[in-house]
DNA sequence: GATATATATCGATATATGTAAATATAACAA
DNA sequence: TTGTTATATTTACATATATCGATATATATC
């Protein structure tokens, strides 16, 4: 998918939530399944799925079905895309480096 | 300021927002005043001026008052710091690795 | 002083988002 | 099949956010 302003913006939208955050710290230590993440945090479950959902589709975490249970991971290459957008977002873009505006 | 979760999550929801990406697209060229970025946005003067005082407060831009013009320019220092929590929210933590729950 | 310009703040409104109850789906077990 | 468990989806609603017109503030100029 290209890196339009648009997907940029979704792709923080999804860590601009608390819950969503915290999720992301419990999935640093490794796979997690769905009722697990339940357990750690106060929120119901629908809830939680509406987040997971978010999350990949922002593509930083990864679910895996198991039987009845749904597993979640964070992805790498997922991650790897948000660090290159804000990168890109952030660093000086020298060759059109303009002068201020607006001078007296 | 401390990273908690809550602050993490204002950092970025200054960037969930497709106006305020663009804006740092903009910034990145270098710095400049609020009406010259007026001209390149579709929105209205207030407006503009509440996506400022978001990525400013998120600590991605500074501003800068001079006579009646104010300045804006990309915050290098915020930025990192931005770079370190989605890094620190990305980054397995190997430490705490667990195993997969649920196992049958 | 009066006026013009640039930006911020206020107030109202429309849209987006987070939340949970209810329901649906899917997998498993008896 | 019937029931149970885990998760997803739907629906409704409260809150948050984006937006813009009107207004306020600050600065510069006359």
């Amino acid at each position: 998918m290209e890196l339009t302003d648009k997907r940029i913006a979704q792709i923080f939208k999804a860590l601009c939530d608390e819950n969503r955050v915290q999720i992301m710290q419990l999935l640093r230590t490794g796979e997690k399944c769905a009722c697990k993440l339940l357990e750690e945090l106060n929120i119901s479950q629908p809830t939680l799925s509406h987040h997971m959902k978010i999350l990949c589709d922002a593509g930083f975490v990864t679910g895996r079905k198991e039987g009845k249970w749904m597993y979640y991971s964070i992805c790498e290459e997922g991650c790897q895309i948000a660090r290159d957008a804000l990168n890109e977002v952030t660093a000086p873009n020298c060759d059109r480096e303009t002068k201020s505006c607006c001078e007296k």
